[in-house]
RNA sequence: GCCCGAGUGGCGGAAUUGGUAUACGCGUUCGACUUAAAAUCGAAUGGAGAAAUCCAUAUGGGUUCAAGUCCCAUCUCGGGCACCA
């Protein structure tokens, strides 16, 4: 017999699979009849440093998933593409001088290379890259259609801003005050930005959360990221002077108690409410606390404040309250004033102590409550609030909002916390605004028919605290005509996040040149069925999901949520359950374990069986062994006649179609092998089963021990054909090249396999007899007996083992539906 | 601080959702083959005990004929959010 020779069988179905395209996905009527499936993983940022093992558990969870559907006669669609835009190239082009062009298409070269030598069944004439114009000509398109319709917009803001890649960030982008790239402090500056309205979708990516076939995890951190706060929103008048102030609370209740109001520092009114007294302190205040950076403010969380010198009236009360400016207070939510109710707000508790002001209790606990705190932020009984004194709190919000309605002072309102999202960046490597400024500076749209417009190459890729990207630097490329009009171009580039945000469409038709996507080829394909992929569980997975919204709102997509199922996958660590970092010099390069001689199956199997596919899983070396172990004992079982088949093939001419699970219902029951086989169709079945449903619930560690489980069956009671071209079958998907030098050998295809449930029972099932929940004996019941519960208590009564624990009549005898169990109370 | 998860052998982890706890793999031990080693094959492997049996799913209670699974409290770890009014 050979031995199992990894590196050489996958070379040789690598090749044919090259030049056979088995993985083309089916256009049109080529496809008609068979189901679709469009799955996909988060397309990876070709690193110069090549696959890493994560990328490998993201691929083969999709490959395994692709394979499965496949051999089920699916036509599936399983592309690959690659995020290339951001700072890692344009950061090696300033250090190298090679340009993120050159640099990207090396790298992704690399990773074709790589993930070929993996065995993935990937469409390869489905490939994009969104740093190629052809690609990003339409997401400027797709920007220009936001912009049309008032959702890509400029505003003046303060923003987080890296001072060492000198560009703006997403608040997503922003992780415990640092930059989530460079890990640098982030700072605040004020500056005029391009921004999504992510926000005008506010409550149908809220509302449609619940019904996805997604990660609770996932759904919860979104539905906690877009933060919906039901409340009203009341006017204050200022006394003496002919302004408002508006507030959201969403404890209109207690506005009785609203003893004073707090600005946040960058309050627009604060100019208007300050007087010769006040000026000085508050303009000092206000300074400082903008520039602090967000980790200073975390760090000192004591409450710090400044009062205007301005009074406003308590529209309740009638009362004067003194107006104060904290950095507690955000300007990005609600109106970036509070009316603070320090007896029931922690917060304003807080300040109200820290600055000797009035505390007003306007909620009455319930006595059963027992909270002694000096603040109360439960529900309860309103006091002090004139004509609403005795109301329960609940009560007392709906009805005090309708009292502010009727005086046309506040109404119901709804806040999230979610912020619009600012997609402009100060950087060279990505996809240029489609925006061009008149004379006044007012923006255009460069005009479809001008698309794309490409990233001009510079001598020089660094950006510079000018706050313009290095694309500033190509004077021609920065002139351009509009309708007769010159005009100067948009040097901000988009946030890598937007080329992400419709990539799943661009699968559907990867060359259309008209279109961003073919309508045709959308309605078929798409929604992605299934995507996989790990981070981005906010970011990235709520941007594509807004945008599918909005493009179904332009007519241009059938359909509202862009993924029906999402697999959500753990890290791979190191094997001392750290991070791996270069910097730790504890990587493990999937390519190394292929070349060790494991092989790309061994690699594949092991990172399915590492552990629950959500969970993050520690490398193993030892491990990886035991799986290469399995693999060379299927290869045994298959090519060593001596352990396979002791029967020759040709004595069961019946199972040499491999498809039949009904060989001995022809008379032939007499042949001595009959008690062997009746239990191998039993295994063999059960292991289709289990697989079966395994892969399609993503539980794959477990289908992955089902089948070797299945082997070590097969080594016991000696293998028959149809065991191992079952076994072919369902290993496929894991180890494909593998799988299909046994199914080749043994002349057989590769459909998936059908279990039949008739052959899960056996002969005798065992029966596990309990008194008084406890294991005492084991009954072993005839197939045909299991239902009839008068003679398996009669016999579980006669077990020796049991009788022991008897004395007299059993109290009580149960024998429950779904197990094969009777428990005795004694 | 708030909101989610999760705690099972020496280790990674199974357990039909309330029904035989510890599947599968690793590791360890013994045996076969070999001049020898590797590879391979076979056996054993939660703890205590000679055995019957008893004790074990983070801890303490509870519900149930029956709890790893459900309920209450506590502890520990991981993740997310974090002055969001």
């Amino acid at each position: 017999m050979e031995r199992y020779d990894p590196l050489k069988i996958e070379e040789k179905w690598q090749k044919i699979w090259e030049k056979e395209k088995p993985f083309k996905a089916l256009e049109g009527k080529e496809g008609d009849g068979r189901q679709k499936m469009f799955i996909a993983e988060m397309f990876p940022y070709p690193s110069g440093a090549g696959l890493h093992v994560g990328h490998v558990r993201n691929f083969t969870i999709v490959d395994v998933l692709t394979r499965f559907y496949t051999q089920q006669k699916c036509n599936v669609l399983r592309p690959f593409g690659y995020d290339t835009f951001g700072l890692p190239a344009e950061n090696y082009a300033i250090k190298t001088g090679v340009s993120p062009k050159e640099a990207t298409k090396t790298n992704i070269d690399n990773f074709r290379k790589q993930a070929k030598r993996l065995g993935y069944a990937i469409d390869w004439d489905r490939e994009i890259n969104t740093s190629d114009p052809d690609y990003y000509h339409w997401t400027q398109w797709c920007f220009l259609q936001l912009f049309k319709k008032g959702l890509a917009y400029q505003k003046e803001s303060y923003q987080w801003w890296c001072p060492v890649d000198k560009t703006v960030l997403a608040n997503e982008q922003v992780e415990n005050g640092c930059c989530w790239r460079c890990g640098h402090e982030v700072e605040k500056k004020k500056m005029k930005q391009w921004f999504f309205k992510i926000t005008a979708y506010a409550d149908e990516l809220l509302d449609e959360i619940d019904a996805l076939d997604w990660p609770e995890k996932i759904k919860t951190m979104q539905k906690n990221w877009i933060g919906r706060s039901e409340g009203a929103e009341i006017d204050f008048e200022v006394a003496e002077k002919d302004s408002k102030i508006k507030v959201f609370t969403t404890r209109p209740d207690t506005l009785f108690g609203a003893s004073f109001l707090v600005l946040a520092p960058e309050h627009p009114l604060i100019s208007k409410l300050i007087n010769d007294n006040t000026k000085a302190k508050v303009e000092e205040y206000c300074a400082s606390a903008i520039k602090k950076s967000e980790i200073e403010r975390q760090e000192n969380k004591e409450k710090t404040g400044v009062f205007t010198g301005s009074y406003a009236i308590n529209p309740a009360t009638g009362e004067e309250i003194p107006i104060w400016i904290s950095d507690y207070v955000l300007m990005g939510y609600g109106e970036g004033a509070v009316m603070a109710v320090p007896a029931h707000d922690e917060r304003d508790f807080e300040f109200a102590k820290k600055f000797d002001l009035k505390i007003a209790k306007v909620i009455e606990k319930s006595e059963t409550i027992a909270d002694d705190d000096l603040c109360y932020h439960g529900e309860g009984t309103l006091v002090n609030s004139g004509k609403f004194n005795g109301m329960d709190s609940a009560e007392a919000r709906e009805e005090i909002t309708n009292w502010l309605e009727s005086q046309k002072i506040g109404k119901a309102k709804v806040t999230y916390k979610m912020r619009d999202w600012l997609i402009s960046r100060q950087r060279y490597w990505g996809c240029p605004i489609p925006i061009a400024y008149d004379k006044n500076g007012k923006p255009h749209a460069i005009p479809e028919d001008q698309l794309p417009v490409v990233i001009p190459e510079v001598e020089d890729y660094k950006p510079d605290d000018s706050g313009r990207s290095a694309l500033a630097k190509a004077k021609d490329w920065l002139k351009v005509e509009i309708n007769g009009e010159e005009m100067t171009r948009e040097t901000d580039t988009l946030d890598g996040y937007a080329c992400s945000s419709w990539y799943l469409w661009r699968y559907a038709s990867p060359h259309d040149k008209k279109h961003a996507w073919d309508q045709k080829a959308i309605k078929y394909w798409a929604p992605t069925d299934v995507y996989v992929g790990a981070d981005h569980a906010v970011a990235h997975l709520l941007y594509i999901r807004f945008w599918c919204k909005f493009f179904a709102d332009e007519g241009y997509l059938p359909f509202r949520e862009p993924i029906k199922k999402l697999i959500y996958h753990g890290y791979i660590n190191a094997p001392d359950g750290k991070k791996m970092s270069k910097s730790k010099g504890n990587v493990i390069d999937p390519l190394d374990v292929i070349n060790d001689g494991y092989g790309a199956d061994t690699l594949r199997t092991y990172e399915m069986f590492i552990g629950p596919i959500e969970l993050d899983a520690a490398w193993d070396p030892r491990s990886v062994g035991g799986v290469y172990r399995f693999l060379n004992r299927c290869w045994t079982l298959c090519f060593d006649k001596n352990v396979a088949c002791k029967t020759s093939f040709e004595e069961h001419p019946q199972s040499l179609r491999g498809r039949s699970e009904d060989p001995r219902e022809d008379g032939r029951n007499e042949r001595p092998e009959k008690d062997r086989s009746s239990s191998n169709i039993i295994i063999r079945n059960k292991t289709i089963k289990k697989v079966t449903e395994d892969i399609y619930n993503g539980n794959f560690n477990t289908a992955v021990a089902a089948l070797m489980e299945y082997v070590n069956e097969l080594y016991r009671v000696s293998a028959e054909k149809a065991d191992l071209i079952a076994l072919a079958k369902l290993l496929k998907p894991f180890a494909p090249h593998l799988a299909s030098e046994m199914l080749e050998s043994l002349k057989a295809d590769d459909e998936w396999p059908v279990w039949n449930e008739k052959y899960l029972v056996a002969d005798t099932v065992e029966f596990v007899v309990q008194v008084n929940g406890k294991l005492r004996a084991k009954l072993s019941i005839d197939a045909k007996d299991v239902k009839n519960e008068e003679k398996i208590k009669k016999l579980a009564l006669t077990e020796e083992n049991v009788k022991k624990y008897i004395s007299g009549e059993p109290k009580k005898i149960i024998i429950p539906k779904n197990a094969k169990l009777i428990n005795i109370v004694a």
